[in-house]
RNA sequence: GGCGGAGUAGCUCAGUGGUAGAGCAACCGGCCCAUACCCGGUAUGUCGCAAGUUCGAUCCUUGCCUCCGCCA
């Protein structure tokens, strides 16, 4: 048994949620569910950053205290996880005392090691993205992004992290780690940003007032990277349990969204590394989803709301939706009608049918009880069995990979062999022949075995429909994978009970002409 | 401007040096256990454009076009 701590990027509460941040979370979440399921001891960090101008602003804006304001955010923030089924350990919020205890620590690690110096930071700013633009970011004096606010001029007093000097560690490091950051077109973007030099970057603000007070200067706040990325550690303990702390660093996997990719990868190791701490192992940059082509946006009106979702097609039909439908490496395209026809496809007409007609063909032979195998086994059976083989064997190997696309693609593989497997041996034509009473028991055990393996193989993705089914067919849900995942382990005589409908098919309306 | 990725059936995408596949949608047939479901079959494509290498390229090379990403 080993440790795996994966962690989510923490979210800016400055908005409210869209599905984007659902899909982050969820796949995440998919990858702690397999990991615990496989019997790894697993700890998920997920949490909210707190600390910003912007969130200053967005306080006065709603009339409350920057610190009500906060809470009220990352409430709703902690709630959608829960409504989705993340299985965090810890939401870390960056106003926790142990989270702003160790990143002052880390800050006077850091400086004890020489590399933060105090410079003077002089530049266009965007108040909006809180950030210093080069020239080529502007247009008469407005900012691209935010088009309508101008920037001021500013000159600063920070201190700065000599980043500049961990261009050859850095170097080194991803030489000697070539899955550090994937997937692959990231980690060659990376490359290519590390080769063309780096600049140190200023880690504190005198502006702001709403952060963690900077070590030795409590005029300044930690700026944004050194706080936020610092949640990593003091979220298992930096700072605070150095035995925790011991335990889970360094993080097996940073799930983050492609846009703060460089961060995690340049600055987040390089400063780990100036602290003495190791790197974390992997870090792997998901890509967004547009909405038919185009990018989800408050402008453009077009976010989906994870509310709607839910309405639509339920929590797990959401969580499957998203991985399925999305590639995780890289940006997919996504819209109501596309979720809406494969929700029937997959989980209606395959998936949900598929255990429905099963046990219900079992209450009708059998009272539900599952019958033991008899007889020989045929080439049809062999096949099903290998199909599921096939995925249990798939998810291992995929979920390293972090491709959920194709595990899941091997899973309804074998529920489809499932379907096919029913017409083939026609139980119904079976069960009206005497003297094939035994051929109809072995072909109701081997459904419903099938239908046991498919309990687990679901079960990091959709773990309330895994559930359901598991109390159907009297899996244990808690169960040993590298026992539960073998072909037989049935116990023949379980009694079986027939759910309802998992997955109602969702009629769309006719086309008008 | 530099670097990188992508352009394959209506849609989403997989794929290999020997002239192409899956799923969905469509159509036809079958079945009736089941959520108007499931199973079988059918069809559809100058595999972005042009040239080159090769006996032969969708897959290799070059140029071009379009889209996207990262950097400047």
């Amino acid at each position: 048994m080993s440790k795996f701590y994966i962690t989510t990027a923490i979210v800016y509460i400055n908005n409210t949620p869209h599905l984007g941040f659902i899909y982050e979370l969820t796949g995440t979440d998919v990858l702690a569910r397999y990991h615990r399921m496989i019997g790894d001891e697993t700890f998920f960090l997920t949490g909210s950053d707190e600390h910003s101008l912007n969130v200053e602003r967005r306080a006065r804006e709603e009339g409350l205290s920057t610190k009500d304001f906060s809470d009220r955010m990352a409430e709703v923030y902690r709630q959608i996880e829960s409504r989705f089924q993340i299985s965090y350990d810890r939401f870390i919020r960056t106003e926790d005392p142990d989270h702003v205890k160790g990143v002052q620590d880390f800050i006077e690690r850091i400086k004890q090691h020489d590399d933060i110096y105090k410079g003077t930071y002089e530049g266009w700013y965007c108040t909006s993205c809180e950030e210093f633009k080069q020239d080529a970011d502007l247009r008469d004096g407005f900012c691209l992004i935010h088009p309508t606010l101008k920037a001021t001029y500013l000159k600063e007093e920070n201190y700065f992290f000599a980043l500049s000097r961990y261009q050859d560690r850095l170097l080194e490091h991803f030489e000697k780690h070539p899955q550090f950051v994937q997937p692959e077109s990231r980690r060659n973007e990376i490359l290519s940003i590390i080769r063309g030099g780096l600049r140190d970057f200023s880690i504190s603000r005198s502006t702001v007032r709403w952060g963690v007070p900077f070590p030795g200067d409590d005029r300044h706040v930690v700026y944004v990277w050194g706080d936020a990325l610092t949640n990593y550690i003091t979220g298992v303990g930096y700072g605070s349990d150095p035995a925790k702390f011991k335990t889970w660093w360094p993080a097996d996997l940073h799930v983050i969204g492609k846009d703060i990719t460089r961060f995690h990868a340049i600055y987040w190791p390089a400063m780990l590394m100036a602290a003495g701490l190791p790197p974390p192992k992997r870090i792997w940059s998901h890509g967004f989803m547009t909405i038919h082509g185009e990018k989800m946006s408050k402008t453009r009106g077009n976010i989906l709301d994870p509310g709607d979702a839910v309405q639509r097609f339920g929590v797990d039909g959401v969580r499957y939706l998203l991985l399925r439908e999305l590639p995780f490496d890289r940006d997919g395209d996504i819209s109501w009608e596309t979720m809406t026809d494969r929700f029937n496809a997959d989980l209606a007409n395959d998936l949900g049918n598929f255990v429905y007609r099963t046990l219900s063909m079992l209450q009708r032979y059998f009272d539900g009880k599952v019958p033991a195998p008899d007889g020989d086994t045929v080439a049809l059976d062999q096949q099903l069995r290998t199909a599921f083989e096939r995925a249990i064997r798939g998810l291992d190997k995929h979920m390293k990979a972090v491709d959920f696309t194709a595990a899941l693609d091997l899973i309804w593989q074998a529920i489809n062999r499932g379907n096919k497997y029913i017409e083939e041996t026609a139980p119904w034509v079976l069960a009206k022949q005497s003297d094939q009473r035994k051929r109809l028991q072995t072909v109701m055990y081997n459904l419903v075995e099938a239908i046991r393996l498919t309990t687990y193989l679901i079960m990091p993705f959709m773990p309330e429909t895994a559930t359901k089914i598991a109390a159907q067919v009297k899996a244990d849900p808690k169960a040993s994978w590298a026992t539960a995942r073998e072909w037989g382990r049935l116990a023949p005589r379980t009694q079986t009970t027939l759910g309802g409908v998992l997955f109602p098919r969702i009629e769309k309306p006719e086309p008008v002409a």
